[in-house]
DNA sequence: CTTGACTTGAGACGAAAGTCTCATTACAAG
DNA sequence: CTTGTAATGAGACTTTCGTCTCAAGTCAAG
């Protein structure tokens, strides 16, 4: 696969400008047209949709600020085997990613809800890509034999809805928290939630019924 | 507030009808356009507009199936103050409606997204109506005095991600969980939020640090 | 340089959102 | 029933999306 066509780098060229120009518009808190973002880039609007063929599909692609956190790159040098201080470390990284790119994120969510149906059979790039969890489990590595397993199943699963991109569309255009409450709020759920996996006593406890306390 | 005004049974009745049109369509599972909501409603598409400002809010007031749980609904005849209990309630009935309605909801939320960003300065409707607040208060309202208010705060903050759409689209969407484990992890996240905001000893502990468990 | 294939720009087009105006219809009070 | 007022219908208008065509520009090989 990828057979060098004839006329590579022209393309290349003006796929990187459309790009470019899309991250300029929507970093300035836009929410651009594809006439503004090939206007921005100098390039025609006809030509933007023959590279990407909706708005939504240049905006998703248009390069997003700061780094994404990778577990590497979170712990490689992190001495602490804490679940807590590291839940938040990575939280906090994500969490200034999504909120730096609060435009982008919400619009790529949107495209991704509005054809999850998977009717359509094509499948060009993996759509729904979950980063998430890599990172959390990365975070509770160290301290996974402290938890049960059914403790831990459960932790894995409501810190994935507390991590992703969702919980800054709850806090930030549900509640109108600023980006400073919401991650107030999100750190003080990782404390809780790892508190309660940790006291758990025994696993699998369907019910809310039949349960002792210390 | 509320003054009768003249000819309310006539608004009252096409702004009915427009709702249940646009329901009847998007229940058939297409994504109407005003046009056809007001085709539907035998409705001129001008008189669309002058009860619904923009298609998303129209469709984001049509019906669901279902009926919505509401906080005089859930807890008229409940005699329990226990602020677990009466949360699950709350959450046992918006879970049934938000996953009986998952594709809906879906579709709601996409739309939303697509142009929530506050860059447009018009702040007349929230555009968002936020239901879930109200149920969370009045879940906690019998039992809200054994809370400090910091705590108070972060916990209906935090219980706001875990009850709405948002936490379906994480759970059935991202981690492919079934309802019914989707139920039992909010479940979950439910005893230990509370108990955490509970056991707060005084508001605003920023860090991890200086916590005293008994 | 010439040539042919490929890319680009310009603009027309239809569909839909959203706004506006004006004539017509329907309600409800007298 | 008559009448003033409010609601409605019809349609023009602007903007954006997404598609399409055709002419002009550009690359690279011969």
């Amino acid at each position: 696969m990828s057979v060098p066509r004839p006329r590579d780098n022209q393309r290349y060229r003006t796929r990187k400008d459309l790009l470019a120009a899309a991250a300029r518009l929507l970093r300035a808190g836009r929410s651009p047209s594809v006439a503004e973002v090939a206007d921005e880039a100098r390039i025609s609007r006809a030509t933007a949709y023959r590279y990407f063929p909706s708005r939504d599909a240049l905006l998703a692609e248009a390069p997003l600020d700061g780094e994404q956190p990778t577990p590497e790159s979170l712990f490689a040098s992190e001495g602490s085997s804490d679940p807590v201080a590291r839940l938040d470390k990575a939280e906090a990284a994500m969490h200034r990613v999504t909120f730096a790119n609060a435009t982008q994120h919400r619009l790529m969510l949107a495209r991704l809800l509005e054809h999850d149906g998977r009717d359509d059979g094509v499948e060009g790039p993996p759509l729904r890509q979950n980063r998430r969890t890599a990172l959390i489990e990365a975070a509770l590595a160290p301290a996974r034999r402290r938890f049960r397993p059914a403790a831990y199943g459960k932790l894995c699963s409501a810190l994935a809805l507390v991590f992703g991109t969702e919980s800054m569309i709850v806090f930030r255009d549900v509640l109108r928290l600023d980006p400073d409450a919401a991650r107030s709020v999100k750190r003080w759920m990782i404390e809780a939630l790892v508190a309660a996996a940790l006291a758990e006593p025994s696993g699998s406890v369907p019910a809310a019924r039949s349960r002792r306390r210390a």
